[in-house]
DNA sequence: CAAATATAGATGCATATACATTTATTTCAA
DNA sequence: TTGAAATAAATGTATATGCATCTATATTTG
């Protein structure tokens, strides 16, 4: 049984440093954290800080399209617009064709407030690449486009756009 | 106005593009979804997997010290313990040495588990470098080891282990 | 047009994540 | 040796994530 559990253990020991789903959810914590920390002088988080951008980009988006768009399950982002819509950063307001649809928009606070966190996101940006070195980002960048395209099941609709343009 | 809203949506849009920190979460989610529908089929979830497989991988080991080798939040590691423990995967004993530590240990089941989902994980881990390509993900797993040190605060017990040999 | 199907959003459920704080214990210093 | 400081784990609180399912509405089809 001695050698079987040594080999198990290796095998263990190998799965642990090779796994990509592991390397890829450490890296994300340890950027997480460093984005949250500075966004936090502006009472956001980077996902928070995420979501009210794009809203602002789009000016008024319907749910869907903003899920489509940021790549996240439908359900996930209703989740965390909660908290957005309840510190009144959001609306969301029924649309007037489709009664099922909801147009997100930025509330004149939450136009605030984004304007106030965005230099806390440069910031942490900044940091983030002057940490890493801006030729290793542009590099691992380019790499996690590649597995975007990789793992998704067809162009996303900026994809299209790009495509078309 | 109307110039300032231009300015502010293209500035937006330019975020939405170049944020570091959602670059790296869209990707997590993705390749996630990937690990987490191979193992359903085993009953774990990747984090759950990567869990087991590193206490095997100790045999018996404290909660902080695998919270450090994992880069893990103390309480994160607590939290997502307690389903292993409650469904008899894990077990939690107390360090006889000190009494503030608890040991943890793949349980027989929990060995028993971790070796049926292994072929899931490798088939998880197959699909994975078979989509993006090995030489790919060599390259971005070079980047993220990169980023890891960049943002780590000292090395890890890992890396010191490399070090020395 | 009415029934079947599809879509948008919300909810129930379960886990993942981390900061602030609490509790128990150990270590260290006066 | 005792009292202060440090450490390990757990808990309170809040958000992040996604699957299965539900409700309401819209679209398609017979």
């Amino acid at each position: 049984m001695t050698t079987q559990q040594n080999k198990t253990t290796e095998q263990a020991i190998h799965i642990g440093s090779s796994c990509a789903c592991f390397a890829v959810r450490k890296m994300t914590r340890a950027v997480t954290q460093l984005y949250d920390h500075h966004l936090s002088e502006a009472g956001l988080r980077i996902t928070q800080f995420t979501l009210m951008n794009a809203i602002s980009g789009f000016g008024q988006v319907p749910v869907y399209v903003l899920a489509e768009e940021l790549v996240m399950d439908r359900t996930t982002l209703t989740r965390n617009l909660k908290p957005l819509i309840k510190a009144g950063l959001v609306d969301s307001i029924p649309d007037e064709k489709d009664a099922r649809v909801r147009n997100l928009s930025l509330t004149p606070e939450g136009a605030k407030r984004l304007r106030t966190a965005t230099p806390h996101w440069e910031r942490a940006q900044a940091e983030f690449v002057e940490k890493v070195g801006e030729k290793s980002w542009a590099e691992v960048s380019q790499g996690i486009s590649l597995i975007d395209r990789a793992l998704s099941n067809g162009p996303r609709p900026s994809d299209r756009l790009i495509a078309t343009g």
